[in-house]
DNA sequence: GTGGTCTAGACCACG
DNA sequence: GTGGTCTAGACCACT
């Protein structure tokens, strides 16, 4: 479930940590279950356990997991709370960037152009798991 | 003109890169313009001159400038083709972050509410420089 | 495998480059494979490891490698695409002295001699690694 | 006659001489034609008077021109020389490309439509100035 | 230990 | 004086 690009620029810590919150989002991981241990997943993916550690770590300072000691590590039940901020962070860089757009010279036909092919590309899509 | 937050997390000479570009971009920097010497960039900013060379050859490779040995630096005059690259990066980066948003659960009423409030925040500030 | 001749006017980054992309073009190197770390390369050419890291990093951004933090550099796999575009840039490179011959006043004979004992010359070696 | 292009990443002399190269090679400059004095040159190229004395003297050094001390620079009267001599080291750089090509990979078929293609283009056109 | 960035100081080619 | 390259030495993030 979890997969590694060597290639990709970010650190591996870092695309361990989307990953899991990527599986958190989709409900592929649900609240409470439990991970696997530091050790199985450093195994698992042939990598280094201060690695897996330091991703759970910073996970578990987001809020995402909690670990208990000596039984591992588990999916926080807050999912739905971490889904809207994320969602929130989103709209905020998508703001951001639709103003660059403009400033670039991006008319309101484009503009609208772009978003009816986004919402269109997407119809049916939403709140569904 | 130019200015570096130590605080921000990326590398000097991107910060440096980024802000050439976004001057050039809005024209505050006109085609075949000398820039700042090296030398002079670098005791302005109290940074190594190699810092600011490093970000003059980027600028450079990336079109956005042309260096000659022993005058200087200039302002390429391909500012306009670059801006419109520029833009069509920006909606691919949109587009990707749009779907994700609707994948996390934004419905429809949402994005609309959303692209409004962008569109109207910046009504009549498209195409003028 | 990697030779540096201080003679060429060429500066050593750029040498480094070209000894290492001759490398992956005839399979020397295979994709995925290490390449020595900036410090062996520096130690074994007795050069400073900057340099190395140059060449390195442009070797990255020409895709002809990948570097990840803490791990090493490693051949990337598109060599074959490399080589293609490298064989259509010769060819364009060949029409323009070919088409300055010919203003220079080789006429048709002399031309097609001159292709003929190219091509004899290299009978049978195409298309083999 | 002269044109000097800054965003050339060609010295400045050394855009002079080939340009000086290429009118005495098509014979718009004839041999014991008079070339501009150095400081003419100069004021009409805005240009360094140093930068043109180079230029000059390099070409002295080729052959290409002579110079008489009060009375100016001259075309040399070698200039069928000139051109043969540039025509073989034409074609021992196109021998190396395409050498380099079929070690590339380029089979027989694609050297010989290359090698139409560039001799039908250019029909009719050679030993003519 | 490995890549990535930065500083300080130097030399060269060019104008 | 200006860009371009190189060396020496250092610090940081990542594995």
């Amino acid at each position: 479930m979890i997969t590694i690009d060597y290639k990709d620029r970010r650190p591996i810590y870092e695309q361990i940590i989307a990953n899991i919150e990527n599986l958190v989002e989709r409900n592929l991981l649900e609240p409470n279950e439990q991970l696997p241990t530091v050790r199985q997943l450093a195994m698992e993916l042939s990598i280094n356990p201060n690695t897996i550690q330091r991703a759970y770590t910073e996970l578990e300072r987001a809020g995402v997991i909690y670990s208990t000691r000596g039984k591992g590590n588990f999916i926080a039940d807050n999912s739905e709370q971490l889904r809207q901020e994320k969602t929130l962070a989103i709209f905020e860089q998508m703001t951001a960037l639709g103003m660059r757009a403009i400033e670039l010279g991006a008319d309101e036909a484009r503009m609208n152009s772009w978003f009816s092919s986004l919402t269109q590309a997407t119809k049916g899509r939403g709140k569904n798991d």
